[in-house]
DNA sequence: GGCGAGAGTTAGTTGCGTCTAACTTAGTTT
DNA sequence: AAACTAAGTTAGACGCAACTAACTCTCGCC
């Protein structure tokens, strides 16, 4: 599967993005982005947090010296922002339905890289009209808690 | 990366989705889905989608006789269904926002592989709710709107 | 000031999904 | 029925992003 490309940006692939993101994250949190962190953060191994930051500094998104440390160029810093807003928005909308925490986690990190500045936009405009209209939120909740439990009762019956 | 799983399914990747949801919808529209179609539609070439339809016969989710034809599996046409629907479902909920078409084609392409049976049930009532609910969606096009246009203009100017 | 532990790096491998080029099969034309 | 053409397949390669194992560096501690 060719990635799509949707706009003319360089050409980052998501797992470039998920680096950008964390490293962005850790800056911000601790002031630095050890390789230690980063590898425990996306759940991978140090070797291949190496491998990555190299192939970030040959794209210019971030400045890596050996042994030092990691910074993040302009360009780099943009697209960690950019995702981590985009990461913040999803969660936010999400949050409005009373899904547990983890799917929307889960969905969140899926959906954050596929998601073009338009629709993010309209997403967000999307978030704050629900948080103007309480009651809709309300009653998609309760419509879901109806759909969620009279299904998991009968799960010993004929299933299927 | 390590796909993550978020559910507990057989494991099947973003890229055999796709093939699946091809699949499905070429045997719905003509009765058949040729390599050649399949390839076409999904912009890869015919000797790839050979090599993964082997790899879905192997995964139990089509029936594969060489040069004879495909078949989808219980198992695949149900995967190949679910992703169509949530395809549906993405694209329906976009479309309340007057975003272009290719915009909502290529973020519904991106998301449709990462979103949760909640999360899919929780948007298929939001957008039911925004139906109901039309002055909330012109509301949000027209800022939308209003957002859009000025920022065309100055695009040589400071950009960030 | 040496050394050991933890952090970082390199080298080499793997799996996935793509590709091109060359081959085989099937179906249509005459 | 032979031959041409379009569809399908195989073989071999590549890029990405992960891995493990083995190495090197840095730094705090004694």
């Amino acid at each position: 599967m060719p990635v799509r490309s949707e706009s003319s940006r360089p050409l980052e692939s998501a797992a470039m993005e998920d680096y950008l993101e964390q490293i962005h994250a850790l800056i911000e949190s601790k002031g630095y982005a050890r390789v230690v962190d980063i590898a425990a953060n996306l759940g991978i191994s140090q070797a291949s947090v190496t491998n990555m930051i190299q192939k970030l500094d040959t794209n210019g998104l971030v400045i890596y010296e050996k042994y030092r440390g990691t910074v993040l160029t302009p360009a780099g810093e943009r697209i960690g922002r950019d995702i981590r807003k985009r990461h913040d928005m999803l969660t936010k909308l999400l949050q409005n339905f009373g899904l547990d925490e983890a799917t929307i986690y889960a969905d969140v990190e899926g959906m954050e890289h596929h998601i073009s500045q338009s629709t993010q936009r309209a997403l967000e405009m999307l978030t704050e009209e629900l948080e103007n209209n309480p009651q809709m939120a309300r009653r998609i909740r309760q419509r879901l808690a109806r759909l969620r439990l009279p299904v998991e009762a009968p799960l010993n019956g004929v299933t299927e």
